[in-house]
DNA sequence: TTGAAAGCGCTAACAG
DNA sequence: CTGTTAGCGCTTTCAA
C-alpha cells in the first residue's frame, strides 16, 4: 500500500490499531508492556500503513541525537583525506541505514584536547566514533559522551575499543619475512602519538631481540611520501638492510617508490611489506604483501556500538591475517 | 563560557536577551524581521550561553529531515565498496559539518525504480544525493523529494547535476595518446547502463572517426578484475592494439596487470591511460597517465547543494585535467 | 496492561 | 518589528 501523501504517523497507526498513541509507541519502539492482542494489531498497521518512525521526532522526545560523528585526530585537517578514513566513514554510513542517524565527519587538532568537548557540546550528536585515538584524547572524553563513545584503536575504562590485533598481524609479517630468510629487518612506524600503532612496533622489537637481530626504526605518518624518503634513510643509515616492514600500505608503497628510484630492487635487494591490504596492494607492481584487515566491519561495529548504546566489550579485537604476495 | 550541565535552549537565550522566543528563533535562524537592537542582544546571549540549536527539534519543527542519503545504484550491493563511493561519502560527511544533518548510505539495485520511493517514505531523509545516476532512475524521482536531489553525474530538469566534464576529459586523454604516436587505440568503458559513461565514449568515438582510425570498444565495469580480464580479450581481438583508455582508474591498473601477465610491456608495448586519478595512480608503477578529477569537492558541492535546498544551475561542470606519468 | 497528559526544543502563522 | 499561540511526531511518567 503506497501512503497517499503524508507519511504516516504513529496516531494513524494507533487509530488504525485502535489503540492509543501511547501502546502504539510502546509496541514500535520495543520498550515497555502491550498485550499480545494489542501488540499483534499494532504491528499490523504499522505493515499496512508502512510506518517509520520520524527519526527527528524521535530524538527529540529521547533527547538524543541523530547525528553519528567520526572524529579523526591528526595534526591538520589533511588527515581527513586518507582514503582510510573515508573507508570509515563509508561503513559507518551503510550502517546508520537501520537508525535514525546520519554520519559527520571532524577533525579533531592534535593538541587541542577541547574540541571533543565541542562536539559534545552539539546536541544532535548521538555519539562518537573515534579515530586514531591518542591517550590525551581517551582522559578527555566529555561526562556527556559518556557511554555513547567507541574507539578505533586504544580504548579505556569508559571506551569500548574496536580494533585488529596489531601485535599478533605485526608478528606474522615480521616472522613471515625471517622465515623467507630475511635478517636486517627495518621497520618504518606510525605516528609517535598513535599508541596503538606502538603495539606492532613492541612486536617487531620482541621478535627481532628474541633472534638475537639488530632493531631499526624509522618513524612514518602512514602517507606514501613519507614512505619514500623514509626509504632513503634507512638505506643511508642501515645500507645492508634486507628487508622493511611498514605499518601502512601506503607507506610501504612509498618505499617500494623510493627504493626503486635508487636502484634497489624488490623484492630481490629488499622485502617489502605492508599493512592493511587497501585495494590498491593487489595492485602494485610487485604485489604487496600485507596484513588484511576488515576496516569495513570494525567500523560498522564501532558505530552499531555506539548506536546501539548498549553496553559491550571493552575490547573487540578483529584478526590481522598475512596476505603473500610478491613484494616480501 | 562553559555551560554547566544542560545545554542551553532557545528559552534561555530569549530570556537573556529579554525578548521572545520567536524573536530569538527569527535571530538565530536568520529568517524575519528583528530590530538590530534585540538581534544585538540576541547575539550576545547565543555567545555567552554558547547556545547551539537542537537539530532534532528544528527538523521536527520545519517537518525536515536530519539525514542526507547518499544513494548508489548497481547491480549489486557490492557498488558500495568502491573506494569512489567512499570518498564521495566521506567528502559529504564532511561538508555536512554545518548542518543538522548526516550521511546515510544506500544501495539502489539496478532494476528497481521503486527503491528511490521507499528512502522517499522516511521523513528522516533531507535530501539525496546520486551515484551512478540512470535515466530510468531520474525518471522516476518520487515527488516527495523535488528539489532536495542532487546527481554525481547526469541530471535533469528537477536534479541538478554536479560532474566531470567528461566529453573534455577523455578527449585530452585520447588526444596525447594519439600525441605520442599511438594509432590503435582501443577503449574500455564504464558499464552499458551508466549513461554519464557514454560522455566519454562518445568523445573518444568522435576523435577516432575524424582520424580515420578504427574503433575498439570493450565494455567495462570500474573494477581492476574486469580490466584484466578485458586485456586479454583486447589483445585476442585486436593482437595490433599499442594503447588502452580505461574510464576508471582501477580498471587501468586492472588492464596493466592482464597486460604484464601476458608479457607485454607497459608502456613500451601498449600504453595505458586510466581515469580519475585515484591516490594509488602515483603509486602504481608505471605510473598511472590519467585524468584527474575533484571527486571530493564535487561530493561536497552537491550534498551542500541539497542541504542549502534553494536552486541551484541545472549543471555545475568540473575540470578534467590530463595527468601525465608514465603508463602512456 | 492501557490511556491521558505533559512535554522534548524549535518554528510559523497571526495578531498586536 | 514583536509576542502569543499552536503545533511538528514521538516518548514517558502516572493513574486508572
Amino acid at each position: 500500500m503506497t501512503s497517499p501523501h503524508r507519511p504516516a504517523t504513529l496516531d494513524d497507526v494507533a487509530r488504525l490499531a485502535d489503540v492509543s498513541r501511547s501502546t502504539a509507541s510502546r509496541v514500535v519502539a520495543g520498550t515497555g508492556f502491550a498485550s499480545p492482542a494489542a501488540r499483534e494489531r499494532v504491528r499490523a498497521a504499522v505493515d499496512r500503513l508502512g510506518y517509520a518512525p520520524n527519526p527527528a521526532a524521535r530524538a527529540l522526545a529521547r533527547s538524543a541525537g541523530v547525528r553519528l560523528v567520526v572524529a579523526v585526530s591528526g595534526a591538520t585537517r589533511d588527515v581527513l583525506d586518507d582514503p582510510y578514513v573515508d573507508r570509515v566513514v563509508g561503513a559507518a554510513a551503510a550502517a546508520c541505514a537501520p537508525y535514525p542517524a546520519g554520519v559527520v565527519l571532524h577533525w579533531l587538532p592534535l593538541h587541542d584536547p577541547a574540541a571533543l568537548g565541542r562536539v559534545a557540546e552539539d546536541r544532535g550528536v548521538a555519539g562518537v566514533v573515534l579515530v586514531n585515538t591518542t591517550e590525551p584524547l581517551l582522559d578527555a572524553i566529555p561526562a556527556r559522551l559518556r557511554g555513547r563513545v567507541a574507539s578505533i584503536g586504544i580504548g579505556s575504562a569508559t571506551v569500548p575499543s574496536f580494533d585488529v590485533d596489531n601485535a599478533g598481524g605485526a608478528s606474522q609479517i615480521v616472522h613471515h619475512l625471517y622465515a623467507s630468510g630475511r635478517r636486517r629487518i627495518a621497520m618504518v612506524t606510525g605516528p609517535r602519538w598513535l599508541s596503538c600503532a606502538g603495539r606492532s612496533v613492541g612486536a617487531y622489537r620482541r621478535i627481532m631481540r628474541a633472534a638475537g637481530l639488530p632493531v631499526r626504526l624509522v618513524t612514518g605518518d602512514f602517507t606514501a611520501a613519507r614512505g619514500r624518503a623514509a626509504a632513503g634513510e634507512l638505506l643511508a643509515r642501515w645500507p645492508d638492510t634486507d628487508a622493511v616492514f611498514a605499518v601502512s600500505d601506503l607507506t610501504a608503497l612509498g618505499v617500494i617508490a623510493g627504493l626503486r628510484e635508487t636502484g634497489v630492487r624488490v623484492p630481490g635487494d629488499v622485502a617489502v611489506a605492508g599493512f592493511d591490504d587497501i585495494p590498491h596492494a593487489a595492485l602494485s607492481s610487485p604485489g604487496l604483501t600485507t596484513a588484511s584487515h576488515p576496516v569495513g566491519p570494525i567500523a560498522a561495529a564501532a558505530a552499531t556500538a555506539v548506536l546501539e548504546g548498549r553496553p559491550v566489550a571493552p575490547v573487540t579485537s578483529f584478526p590481522s591475517t598475512l596476505v603473500r604476495r610478491t613484494s616480501a
